[in-house]
DNA sequence: TTTTTAGATTAGAATTATTCTTGATGATAG
DNA sequence: CTATCATCAAGAATAATTCTAATCTAAAAA
């Protein structure tokens, strides 16, 4: 796991400014190693910096894809989410109450660099199923 | 992989009407056993039915992929992909010309039937990286 | 066969997530 | 300082999907 100070010598290194609003969403993705939506951390964001823009969020938010500081996760068929976790973890999503979480299993994800003439970059594993409240408020 | 009369029979037996539009969509995708759109199936089948419309389409999918017929692929950040083929197999997207392909390579996936107290009910696998065209194209 | 009716369909408006556009702003090299 | 160039904000635009309301139809009942 990246340290701040690291990613952000590493991104000035490759020629990004390092703007208010893009360190104020990498400190606010990196201090809450959660889950987040575009929209979610623009609302928490909006407190501190009321005129901080979605497009911005957005922005800021490819950029950090990019550059490998944050994952989008796209379990969710309506929306991406963005994970300040990056190394391979599975996600599960309950089908019922729609939560979404993190999966600590070391399944045996031994991708080989290459398949078929591809070179293989980057492997999500999405699970779908009901989680553990669920299933005990059905009985099942 | 099931057929068309199974699958009628199935869905008749749940109590759905199978109007002319159900099942066009069905064997549209039956017959057609690669990845599709809510949009490419509408197109196509648009010939054949001029007033076939798009809620049709997306309720159907909706409906099909319920009921196991098809699966939803969200490898692609902006767009649900139907898949014909319901076997546990990895999607692949190239990152460079943004092509889906199937990778038919027997990972060893033995997800189990629960997880921290989570029912585990399907699994989708996403490898991300550059196909063999574009790797020659680039010299890669 | 005709009637009935629950559920399905259509067209298009609405919604939601995301991207684009444009003019303003601000950091930095010279 | 000032010119340059990337970034930012605001809101319009776009794209995928869902909703709404009026109409239609498959299939059960008469």
């Amino acid at each position: 796991m990246m340290e701040e100070k690291e990613i952000i010598q590493r991104l000035k290194a490759k020629g990004y400014v390092l703007s208010m609003p893009r360190v104020a969403i990498l400190r606010y993705v990196l201090s809450h190693r959660t889950h987040h939506t575009a929209e979610s951390i623009f609302k928490a964001l909006k407190e501190d910096y009321p005129n901080i823009s979605m497009a911005t969020v957005y922005n800021t938010l490819k950029l950090l894809t990019r550059e490998g500081v944050v994952q989008q996760i796209m379990i969710d068929e309506n929306k991406v989410i963005y994970d300040s976790n990056t190394y391979l973890h599975p996600h599960f999503k309950c089908r019922v109450c729609g939560k979404i979480e993190d999966v600590n299993l070391p399944f045996n994800f031994q991708v080989p660099e290459e398949v078929d003439g591809k070179r293989i970059e980057d492997v999500h594993v999405y699970l779908y199923g009901i989680c553990e409240d669920c299933r005990k408020k059905l009985g099942i």
